[in-house]
RNA sequence: GCCGAAGUGGUGGAAUUGGCAGACGCGCCGGACUCAAAAUCCGGUGAUGGCGACAUCGUGCGGGUUCAAGUCCCGCCUUCGGCACCA
């Protein structure tokens, strides 16, 4: 068989017979299947393409074999900076690039025999999509989960624009290495923090790896504890937040953030040069430093002191970096006796240490001492409680006196969408000067993106120089307006693709909450583990703020999740065209067809592990259909009559329905080596009953071989049609909702073997009685002659039995 | 520093969740077929010792629990991912 002519043939014929439309018909069963979709570069499909899709695609036929009504689209990520850069580079339009390395790129997918339903298919920077990107900022606007502030963003000072946040690497431009430093910009945010406790609890509801749920649960970052309220000698008031109060009878200072609002308000005349000098340095000071965690701590007194709430002490006011502005209220206490970091700062600077924690067992551990113990040295009730009790008795003693209240903290913080960029979706927001903010009405959606705009970087927003486009008039009073010049991160369009598909060419709505309803949650979802905080983390939160609209009843996008592991170069490291280690599948695919490759890839690598590339045993599958080409071949030339089923027949039978029976658990597992590893196993079989010298039960052995087709069917589509056409079957393979079946009664054995072990050596196979109990088994054991040797002279003590293990001897 | 995952033959990788370690491949060795080779079909292949039946060792390292540990517990080492002055 010729893999290649074989291919087209199958590929011309599924898609004339449009054998993967979605019948909307049977959508009680239907089953949706989604790869994450693909970002159109320039570059053609590679190994880690196939090994996404491939597989993945394995599943989703075997579950259409299995009677679902498999839902499976495609689409691209189309807006984004790649293409953008390509074109800084190049001249040539980030729209004609893009479309172009679509078309490439849906051949190659076509190439690849997948069952996608390109009926549905989703380019997100075209306007019948981004029209409705558009729509859902309005629908989040609206319900007060869009607004704008000024922020402090990440600035390339080389590439002299910002970046967005995926774009710094260790605190780094991705594409210069230039280090980033930040700028304030009027910036629009999505509240994602509403949702912060919904997104954690949610984890626990949803099929994930839990790598990925960990990794989530890191980023949402809940902390308790409380917040305690400091009154300035000046009058003026602020809250720290503290998960220790238990350790606040050790205070001897408070920092503030230096960017507080505070600081300048109460900052003494005699410190104002200090504290000045200080905030400008920290403002000039890069990220990467900012981050170190290494670095000596710095700070400045304000000259400023407070009370302590809960003795009355006399307090210092420093300001200090360490202090985050952004996190909790951007005030801390410092109690150098039981913080690392503030303990470096009281050494520092020489503030006062004082303990009031001692471990339980009342030692006194060298300072800082950091753990959970026993409060002391404070002269109040609280002394000799533990910290866990301490911690939330002293905030709600504090709460009765209405100077704290115990406060839960996320580390997560909204989502800045803006970027200064110009592939990408507008933002469907005018400034008047009259009317301020103004949300363009729905029914001028969608503010198309305009093709002729210098995009070389200027350090401003592309669109912002494109006076047809930045010039409007308010929709509110008619009068002269101008339109937001940003462009929403691509995250935005991949939030919420996934709702799209089953309802891609709806022109009136972003969906039909009818449908979508039916159609989702996705089943199974798989795509690569570099998603977790970002694209799967956003599109969890859009779910849920959509529902919370009307438009949508579930909780959860995605309730299965699979990440498929990386494809490495063959030197261990990650494909890249600066290694030059990257695998091009298409050598490969030329050579020995996509179903040869594709089940090279399933058979070669753990799925959710990927591992170093390497060619060897490529031909070695090649051989492997070629051998299942043969016995097929054998089948059909049989043609006697003989219905006999003997002993050869029945061990062969067995074998097919445990190759069944296994080979279905594998696939819904994506445990794909395994399953191909199960398949040859039977193909192996089915050669030993074909080489019996004696007459075959025809008939017996083709039910045999059908079956073979069928398990083979998902994982090499077009040679399993081939197959079934030669053996005379039905179009299609795919058509039927009879994967095979396994029959218990085929697995049901007069007898087994089992292991014997002496003092947990194995010394013996015995054969026992399927019927046999334990005494049975017990006896059958000791009688074997192997087992009597073994034992000798020893006294058995005990005799462990375990039916279809093994039964081991105890012996002194 | 914190969180998470992993470490198994020459090699890619299995192991029904505490029950015969190394399935299935690759590689290697041998047999059949052939004048010969290739292809194909069949068989062998963890290490050490022994002609041998067998024996001993063996899942990163060191302890432990158990009749039984790759799997569970305690203490480490290494690699990879993620987070990181988050109070």
């Amino acid at each position: 068989m010729n893999f290649i002519d074989v291919e087209k043939k199958w590929q011309k014929k599924w898609a004339d017979t449009k054998l993967y439309s979605f019948d909307k018909t049977k959508i009680k069963d239907k089953y949706y299947v989604l790869e994450m979709f693909s970002y159109p570069s320039g570059a053609k499909l590679h190994a880690g393409h196939w090994y996404n899709y491939g597989p993945s695609d394995s599943f989703a036929r075997f579950m259409r074999m299995n009677g679902k009504e498999v839902f499976q689209p495609m689409g691209f990520d189309a807006f984004g900076l790649p293409a953008e850069n390509y074109a800084i580079k190049s001249g040539i339009h980030p729209q004609d690039s893009t479309l172009k390395n679509i078309a490439t790129m849906e051949n190659q997918l076509q190439a690849m025999g997948a069952s996608f339903d390109w009926d549905y298919e989703i380019k997100t920077c075209m306007p019948d999509y981004y029209k409705w990107t558009q729509w859902i900022f309005l629908q989040l606007y609206k319900n007060g989960l869009a607004y704008r502030k000024e922020a402090p963003v990440n600035w390339c000072p080389s590439c002299n624009t910002v970046l967005a946040n995926e774009q710094v690497v260790d605190g780094a431009c991705e594409r210069c290495s230039t280090t980033v430093i930040r700028k304030n910009l009027t910036q629009w945010f999505f509240k994602i923090t509403k949702y912060a406790e919904e997104l954690l609890q949610g984890l626990d509801t949803i099929d994930w790896p839990e790598k990925t749920k960990a990794m989530q649960r890191n980023w949402i970052g809940k902390s308790t504890g409380g917040e305690i309220d400091f009154k300035c000698e000046s009058g003026d008031t602020f809250s720290v937040f503290t998960t220790r109060a238990d350790t606040v009878f050790g205070v001897s200072y408070v920092i503030l953030a230096p960017e507080h609002p505070l600081v300048d308000k109460i900052t003494t005349k005699e410190q104002l040069a200090e504290v000045k000098a200080y905030k400008e340095n920290c403002a000039k000071i890069s990220e990467i430093d900012r981050m170190s965690t290494t670095r000596e701590k710095t700070g400045a007194f304000t000259g400023a002191y407070c009370i302590n709430p809960v003795n009355g002490e006399r307090v210092p006011i420093w300001i200090g970096d360490y202090v985050l502005y952004s996190y909790g209220t951007g005030a801390v206490m410092g109690v150098g006796a039981h913080d690392e970091r503030d303990y470096d700062f009281a050494k520092k600077f020489n503030l006062q240490i004082r303990r009031v924690i001692k471990s339980k067992d009342g030692s006194n551990d060298d300072l800082p001492f950091c753990e959970y113990g026993v409060i002391c040295n404070t002269n109040t009730q609280f002394d000799g409680m533990t910290s866990e009790e301490g911690k939330v008795a002293i905030v709600k003693w504090l709460e009765s006196k209405k100077q704290g209240q115990l406060k839960t903290n996320y580390r997560l913080r909204d989502w800045l969408i803006s970027r200064q960029r110009y592939w990408g979706a507008p933002i469907p927001i005018v400034y008047c000067d009259k009317c301020g903010e103004v949300a363009v009405p729905e029914k001028d959606l969608p503010v198309s993106l305009p093709y002729n705009v210098e995009f070389k970087p200027n350090g401003k927003s592309p669109l912002a120089s494109c006076e047809e486009f930045i010039n409007t008039t308010c929709p509110k009073c008619g009068g002269k307006a101008r339109r937001d010049p940003d462009t929403m991160d691509t995250f935005v369009c991949s939030s919420w693709y996934y709702l799209r598909y089953p309802d891609a060419h709806n022109d009136k709505m972003a969906f039909d909450p009818e449908i979508i309803n039916k159609m989702l949650p996705v089943d199974k979802y798989i795509g690569g583990a570099e998603h977790a905080c970002m694209h799967l983390l956003y599109a969890r939160f859009f779910t849920k703020a959509l529902r919370d609209m009307g438009y949508l009843k579930f909780d959860e996008p995605f309730k299965s999740l699979i990440h498929q592991g990386t494809i490495l170069g063959t030197d261990g490291f990650k494909m890249s065209k600066s290694r030059g280690n990257v695998i091009s599948p298409d050598d490969y695919v030329s050579k020995f067809g996509s179903d040869a490759f594709r089940l090279y890839l399933m058979f070669g690598f753990s799925y959710v592990e990927g591992g170093p590339w390497s060619a060897n045993g490529m031909e070695s599958i090649v051989k492997f259909l070629e051998r299942v080409e043969r016995i097929v071949d054998k089948a059909i030339a049989l043609n006697n009559k003989n219905q006999q089923m003997g002993a050869n027949e029945k061990a062969l039978n067995y074998t097919r329905n445990y190759t069944i029976k296994r080979v279905s658990e594998d696939m819904k597992a994506f445990s794909f080596n395994t399953a191909v590893a199960r398949i040859m196993e039977y193909v192996n079989e089915l050669y030993k009953y074909d080489n019996i010298p004696t007459e075959k039960n025809a008939s017996f052995f083709k039910a045999c071989i059908s079956d073979l087709i069928l398990l083979l069917a998902p994982l090499v589509p077009h040679i399993a049609e081939e197959l079934n056409e030669k053996m005379g079957g039905k179009y299609s393979v795919f058509d039927m909702t009879t994967y095979p079946l396994c029959d218990e009664n085929a697995l049901v054995k007069d007898e087994y073997e089992l292991a014997v072990q002496i003092n947990s050596r194995m010394k013996a196979k015995i054969v026992v009685p399927s019927d046999a109990d334990n005494k049975a088994i017990e006896n059958i054991a000791m009688q074997n002659d192997a087992v009597k040797t073994a034992i000798g002279g020893m006294q058995v003590v005990k005799v462990i039995v375990i039916p279809k293990r093994l039964v081991n001897i105890v012996c002194k």
